[in-house]
DNA sequence: GAGCGTCACGTTGGCGGTAACATCAGGCAC
DNA sequence: GTGCCTGATGTTACCGCCAACGTGACGCTC
């Protein structure tokens, strides 16, 4: 018996507070703290008696178990870590939801870090995160350094690298195929009679996904004859202005354009609200185009072209894998999923010539 | 010495993997555990020739440190817990990013949980988070189930509060009074003229903030002996075509309306974009106006009227007090900060009558 | 009633670190 | 030489929980 001495207290008064343990709490209810461990963890063999003492001690008292200790006695974490390089692009918070959705059926819990685009700066958020030994990592792209490479290859957990399905995976991979994207998009305007066509977007060196929409649009227009008549690249957030001023510079600079592809719809749809303040016939004398299918955009009195990039399925299916990983469901490492986007025409694009 | 056999193995094979602990390091660099702990951790004497000694092993061998272990040995977490309704409002990513911002400089480090607005999974989520033992958390809103504001206060860390402050928090709050904003929006509203007053926006139960603006702006009408004519409820996630199917709703049933009050920003813009396509004076015969402060936004047409919620000074200024509490910069508990919207008038309220 | 299985619980030992203290070599004052 | 200090390192005892195994009571079989 415990020979601690008990202060009593009166109601409301808060106890002179020392974190709550389980031992606390099997002294509470006068059992092992094995067995208020497995208690709390619905494990193993206890009696439905023993288990109300316990369930009842516990919510009284306040207890929250602490997962610190936990995870280190049983070595298992149910984290799942999750790097993406930014939240204000709605289409992370997007992938985000698609992920949540499929891990709140699991024991498992998302873990987000931001990266800001920047290498060094995924490197830094990968080594935190893996420091809490999380059972699975989820990561933005395909590209990353080769410290971060090596980290993700000796953790031991399963990693799937999502959006980009245009390389090598580390283990597996979920997305898209962003030059396919930008091909299909070429493709698509091309058909439809546009010849002098501009490009607008982020200064891509950091995103490799809109540079590699670049690149496949571009070779796709090469070998229709064609090429980028006139590009215009911005830093920072998209926003409805962003486009409307590349929009501006662009036509003031290129008179002759006729097609305008954005790397995003933000400013696709600034680049569409420009044109059509300024009396521009669209899609007759300028066709414009943007990427992601974002529907928060809908409501807009014209219809921007687009390409849904999948982004909430990029999402539940990424986390899927983890999930079947972790669980023992899937045995096999090295899942690759490719997801076909489908042009969205809008009413920015004319139909054929 | 140790008498484990090593097996020497080529470069590029992959060792057969157990974690690697610190007892690794000190092996490879043939100091004790603890030594290496300090030189990993920059923490107490240690020779410089030791010091790159170790430092060399550890990234040789590609050593992790493990935060689980020594945050249970040091009962020191550098986690704090954001807890937020959601991820799809661009509000709440512009609230971490100010957080984040601030965090950067310090040890710790944000983890986000998200409650979808409801009440139980907040305190779900709640419980979780603290499992992990946070030394700080920051939770959007007021307003917790009992059994959450329990917890809060048993935690034993600081606790700030942010988005609003009307009410009593139970240690910090920062945010803004959205009562008193949305009295300022309707004495704005009243004193350009207008009497024939709509509010549309989320159904509020869940959304106690909307809510608390609503409450405000009625209460300011009644004080100018007007009140709301029509009101219009929608659910989930804001866009534009949200606000233009209930701008045309309350048009049709309400056609002597002369102000549309939005809930946000969003459905603002999608209400705007409806009187402009349907050829109505704005702001002559109808004003309307948002709230938020949206820059995504800015490029329309013609600029809404809004009010600026402060989101990203918010997080920064949660983050300070937690960040000051956690570091011992700042002693006292229950600091309160109430910072002050402005309204932007735009375009869409006219200037007197 | 000896032997064995099952149920419900308890005991022991560690997970991988770190705090706090212990140790030890060398330098220096007197 | 003795005593004492300082700097660099090692030892010990946990942190709070859980895996693995141990134990005693009870019931069943033959």
């Amino acid at each position: 018996m415990s020979d601690d001495k008990i202060i009593p207290m009166k109601e409301g008064m808060t106890p002179p507070r020392r974190p709550l343990t389980l031992r606390d709490v099997s002294e509470a209810s006068g059992v092992s703290e094995m067995t208020v461990s497995r208690v709390l963890r619905n494990r193993g063999d206890v009696s439905e008696a023993t288990r109300e003492k316990v369930l009842s001690a516990a919510k009284s008292l306040g207890y929250v178990p602490n997962k610190i200790a936990g995870s280190l006695a049983s070595s298992r974490v149910n984290l799942v870590a999750v790097i993406i390089p930014s939240l204000s692009n709605m289409v992370f918070p997007e992938v985000m939801t698609g992920i949540s959705e499929v891990l709140d059926d699991t024991p498992l819990q998302p873990v987000v870090g931001v990266t800001n685009y920047l290498p060094e700066k995924e490197e830094e958020v990968l080594f935190e995160m893996l420091s809490w030994r999380p059972s699975g990592v989820i990561i933005a792209g395909l590209e990353h350094t080769d410290a971060s490479r090596a980290m993700l290859r000796a953790a031991g957990v399963p990693v799937v690298e999502i959006m980009d399905t245009d390389g090598e995976p580390i283990d597996a991979m979920v997305g898209i195929s962003h030059r396919r994207a930008g091909r299909e998009m070429a493709a698509a305007i091309v058909k439809a009679g546009y010849e002098n066509i501009a490009f607008l977007g982020t200064k891509m060196p950091l995103d490799h996904r809109a540079r590699k929409r670049f690149e496949g649009f571009t070779k796709a227009l090469a070998q229709n004859g064609l090429e980028v008549m006139d590009q215009e690249f911005y830093e920072g957030g998209s926003s409805l202005v962003k486009g409307r001023e590349m929009t501006a510079a662009v036509l003031k600079r290129s008179p002759d354009i006729d097609f305008l592809y954005f790397s995003n719809d933000m400013i696709g749809a600034g680049g569409l609200l420009h044109c059509l303040d300024q009396g521009i016939d669209v899609p007759g004398r300028i066709g414009l185009a943007g990427f992601n299918g974002v529907d928060l955009l809908d409501g807009l009195p014209v219809k921007l072209a687009t390409m849904d990039a999948e982004r909430l399925e990029i999402g539940r299916e990424a986390a899927r894998i983890v999930a079947g990983r972790i669980d023992g469901t899937l045995t096999e490492a090295g899942q690759r999923v490719e997801l076909t986007p489908k042009i969205q025409p809008g009413d920015t694009l004319r139909r054929h010539r």
